[in-house]
RNA sequence: GCGAGAGUGGUGAAAUUGGUAGACACGCUAGAUUUAGGAUCUAGUGCCUUAACCGGUGUAGGGGUUCGAGUCCCCUCUCUCGCACCA
């Protein structure tokens, strides 16, 4: 073989990855430091790889290779999310059991994986349907049982009654069903809960101690939504009841002039006057067949009204109407608030639209024309009643003035809001983990510990059962069962549990993948954890990084783990978009439509692809050449017709999916590796180019060259065991410690640009000192491992190049000859003066040289210098005045 | 609406603490070589001006600080992501 073709070397690394176990994780070496680097790992489906996979996974390979060469101990894992709905659905459609479907896909997913040269070790796989993994998903739900985390409650689900089945949130789509287009409701039935509001405190606060994106970490707080405040009582005028309420605004009670329940609220029955109860029951009848969309879109102008009935407000004994309003969810808080429409835009907006009275209490803005929110220096006013008075305080004084008073009174407390709510954890799925739960007498009865795990039946059909209960609860002889312990006729619990579940413990389990007395065996959890570095996806910035969080917390709780926190840093590759797509668009006659109109256009629209000779850029965007728009038959315009010039996320129904194993097969895992590191920052969103896929092959190429003469296939004869010059080896010390850098800060793809300019300057070189260049090959291999070990081993050497040791780069050969300054006059460069690097901290030897540089010598000459600037090493530069 | 982030060539992108903007690559242009190539090599390539040098201009737009701003400060615009009546 002569050419660089990575169809032959690449399987034959890979076998010999495998084979050797090259990459198997020493467990008993608890010398060396440890690096636990983790990818989140994927739901193998039955399309196969994405190129986005890989971009998350190469970054963490080539880290885990590099750290491996560093001297660090690396734990670099694999495994599959394969509990989930596509695999049930297929079963359903086809009747082939989600085990087989599931056994066919993860091999696909761990066949593409390898082909692209990861250097996981296997031997930790781990799979979430797997009985002697989920043995322990379920060990840890009876943990949460164990510690009142785990409840049961009625709760409503999305309800198909066409289907006969209960929909995923995904499933739904504008109240529909997604497949058929059935409506869907809400309908209460018994979950499983999981109690996460109780951590909410501690998943918030321990936020701070992670190397965390900010966004991630802001999006978890306004997920967890902490809000302070306080509870307030008001009395109901004539009944015995009292309306609770949560505000964050106690300083503003003087300014409720009204109060407002949520349709759903209790009381509503019982404040409703006679007179208004019909126009009430209507009301609540309405809101309740709005969709959660209708009823919580901000722009629609708020509906509401009038029960009739009145409350007191505690502070000053102020009658005030109560009104039943659906922008008041019941959800939250009380599901009832005391309006102060001074304060609170949306309760301005309410009573602008009902004529009810505004009245402000803390001075600083103009009530009559908005709602005047600031709540730090706005003062308090119109706020005494006997015994107290707010008057004159700023708005947190006045809060903890009030809170205390209240407490004083008995009319409410300060008070903790979260909005995070508790974690619906039942799915009525075949395709699940099952929940370790009988039911016995109508009780919840948790299954013993040591006889789980608790397998999925066999089950003839994957249907539901109709009545939205799990295609479980249709096996009688699964169902019904005794209780060990009593001998009582029990019922087994037909919920599983949600594909959230596997996933949240997933990085603990792969420590000790065999381990029988618990998770994860003590202590290898006490050396390997936390997680040093874990890359996935933004979409799971909040769902699966919570909910991991709070098992990790309460594993944490029970001595199970030693780390309060799973994941120390985090950083999320960003999408891999399609290719740029150009794009004209025609409406129903074949008339030219701008992309403006086109997004609005109601009629048959025609989208013509271009391609980059259609098309050019001028200062107003791309538009059409004029010869391919009279291609088109648009000749009879005038000016320029604009087209759109972007790139979409790729799908199936765009065409526009790019498949791993094609790229692999044109060009190699090497070049796909690299490509998807140069691409750009890995946490950004970026758009394929197969173009720039090639030009990373060409490099890979260029390298081959620099080691094999093409024709003969042998190692060049420029290799020599020579001694490397100073020219070269300033440019190998330059490319170990860019390349070391950025590697260490995650810039693959500046470490990527210097390993081309090393090859650039290495092909120019007429004697290729073999030390330099093996050293290079060191550099490349975590990026290009395939090409890396096969020119190694070429060279002559035995051992795997990822044996090596990592270089270090030495500061003396970086130093340059000379330097070269650029000379400034007034700020502006205007000639470049190079010199001796032994001369060029000197001032006035620069200063001088510098002033007689003809150019310079003209701008001087032209003006009067009035001061100079040296910085060494950096810059000179002449003011100059006329 | 609120919160976070980002706007740099024809394209993906580089640019230590403020110090020669556009590294590296794609694309394009010209040339060489080859039976041919979408292979390889050489040279050029922000824009305007020029035969070339010189020069002008340029990091979304406007203003400011500074000897000097892509980088720091203020305002405006656009885009992306997240949340969205959470009291």
């Amino acid at each position: 073989m002569s050419e660089y073709n990575p169809s032959q070397i690449e399987p034959k690394w890979q076998s010999f990855w495998l084979e050797n176990k090259t990459f198997k994780t020493d467990d008993t070496d608890r010398t060396r430091p440890k690096f636990y680097v983790l990818d989140m790992f994927p739901y193998p489906s039955s399309a196969g790889l994405h190129v986005g996979h890989p971009e998350g996974y190469t970054a963490t390979d080539i880290l885990a290779r590099y750290k491996r060469m560093k001297g660090f101990n690396v734990l670099h894992p694999m495994g599959w999310d394969a509990f989930g709905l596509p695999a049930e659905q297929y079963a359903v459609k086809t009747g082939t059991h989600p085990r087989e479907t599931t056994r066919y896909n993860i091999a696909q997913f761990r066949r593409q994986l390898q082909a692209i040269g990861f250097s996981y070790d296997w031997d930790r796989e781990v799979d979430t349907t797997d009985p002697a993994y989920f043995r322990w998903t379920q060990w840890i739900f009876l943990q949460l049982y164990k510690q009142g985390l785990a409840y049961e409650a009625s709760v409503p689900v999305n309800w198909c009654p066409a289907l006969g089945t209960v929909l995923a949130n995904e499933e739904v789509i504008d109240g529909k069903s997604e497949v058929g287009g059935f409506p869907v409701i809400r309908k209460p039935m018994r979950q499983w809960m999981l109690k996460i509001t109780a951590y909410a405190e501690r998943l918030l606060n321990d936020l701070d101690e992670l190397d965390w994106p900010d966004s991630v970490k802001e999006m978890q707080r306004n997920w967890i939504g902490k809000s302070v405040g306080a509870d307030v009582q008001f009395q109901v005028d004539g009944h015995d009841e009292i309306i609770e309420v949560f505000t964050t605004r106690p300083d503003t009670l003087w300014g409720a002039t009204y109060m407002v329940l949520a349709p759903e609220h209790p009381l509503v029955d019982v404040i409703t006057t006679p007179e208004q109860r019909e126009d009430v029951q209507a009301y609540r009848n309405e809101a309740s067949l709005k969709s959660d969309l209708d009823r919580t879109d901000t722009r629609k102008k708020k509906t509401g009204i009038f029960t009739g009935g009145y409350a007191i407000n505690p502070v000053n004994d102020a009658r005030i109407p109560v009104w039943v309003a659906d922008y008041v969810l019941i959800s939250y808080g009380t599901g009832a608030i005391m309006a102060v429409p001074g304060h609170d835009e949306r309760d301005w907006e309410f009573a602008r639209a009902f004529g009810l009275p505004i009245v402000e209490v803390v001075a600083g803005g103009d009530v009559e024309q908005a709602a005047y929110t600031d709540n730090q220096d706005g003062v308090l006013t119109n706020s005494s009643a006997t015994g107290i008075t707010l008057d004159g305080l700023r708005v947190p004084d006045a809060k903890k003035q009030i809170i205390q008073w209240l407490e004083s009174h008995g009319k409410g407390q300060g008070t903790i809001n979260y909005k995070l709510r508790d974690w619906l954890f039942s799915r009525q799925r075949y395709w699940g983990e099952p929940i370790p739960v009988i039911h016995v007498d109508g009780q919840p009865k948790p299954l013993d510990e040591a006889s789980l795990p608790l397998e999925l039946p066999e089950v003839e059909k994957y249907e539901p059962s109709g009545t939205g209960e799990s295609p479980l609860s249709l096996i009688e002889s699964w169902v019904n069962t005794t209780d060990p312990q009593t001998g009582k006729p029990a019922r087994r619990e037909t919920n599983t549990m949600p594909q959230w579940a596997g996933s949240c413990w997933y990085y603990l389990r792969y420590i000790s993948p065999d381990y029988e007395l618990g998770p994860v065996d003590p202590e290898k959890e006490k050396y390997w954890m936390p997680v040093d570095m874990y890359v996935g996806g933004a979409e799971h910035a909040v769902l699966h990084l919570l909910y991991a969080r709070f098992w990790h917390k309460v594993l944490f709780d029970l001595g199970v783990v030693s780390t309060k926190e799973p994941f120390q840093r985090l950083v999320n590759q960003g999408m891999i978009l399609g290719e740029m797509e150009y794009t004209l668009f025609l409406d129903e006659n074949g008339g030219y439509l701008s992309p403006e109109q086109a997004e609005r256009y109601d009629g048959e629209l025609t989208r013509i692809k271009l391609t980059d000779e259609d098309i050019e850029k001028t200062a107003t965007g791309f538009v059409l050449k004029a010869e391919a728009a009279s291609l088109h038959g648009l000749s009879g315009h005038d000016g320029e017709l604009a087209i759109e010039a972007r790139s979409y996320k790729m799908s199936k129904s765009r065409g526009n999916v790019i498949n791993p194993d094609d790229v692999i097969k044109e060009y190699g895992a090497d070049a796909l590796r690299l490509y998807e590191m140069f691409m750009g920052p890995l946490e950004q969103v970026k758009p394929w180019s197969m173009r720039g896929v090639e030009g990373v092959y060409r490099f890979l190429k260029r390298v081959w060259r620099v080691f094999v003469d093409d024709r003969s296939g042998t190692l060049n004869e420029d290799l020599h065991q020579a001694e490397p010059s100073r020219e070269q080896l300033k440019v190998l010390h330059e490319t170990i410690k860019k390349v070391t850098e950025d590697i260490e800060g995650g810039r693959y793809n500046t470490a990527i640009s210097q390993l081309m300019i090393f090859n650039n300057e290495a092909m120019k070189w007429d004697k290729k000192p073999l030390e330099v260049m093996q050293t290079f090959l060191v550099l490349l291999s975590p990026f290009a491992p395939h090409i890396a070990e096969e020119l190694w081993s070429r060279l002559g050497n035995a051992q795997t190049i990822a044996a090596e040791h990592w270089p270090a780069h030495n500061g003396e050969y970086l130093v340059a000859d000379s330097f070269t300054y650029a000379i400034q006059v007034n700020g502006k460069v205007r000639a470049t003066l190079e010199l001796p690097a032994t001369q060029a901290s000197d001032k006035t030897t620069v200063l001088e040289l510098a002033k007689k540089e003809p150019l310079i010598a003209r701008y001087l000459a032209e003006g009067n210098l009035v001061k100079e600037i040296f910085v060494p090493l950096k810059i000179v530069n002449f003011v100059v005045k006329p």
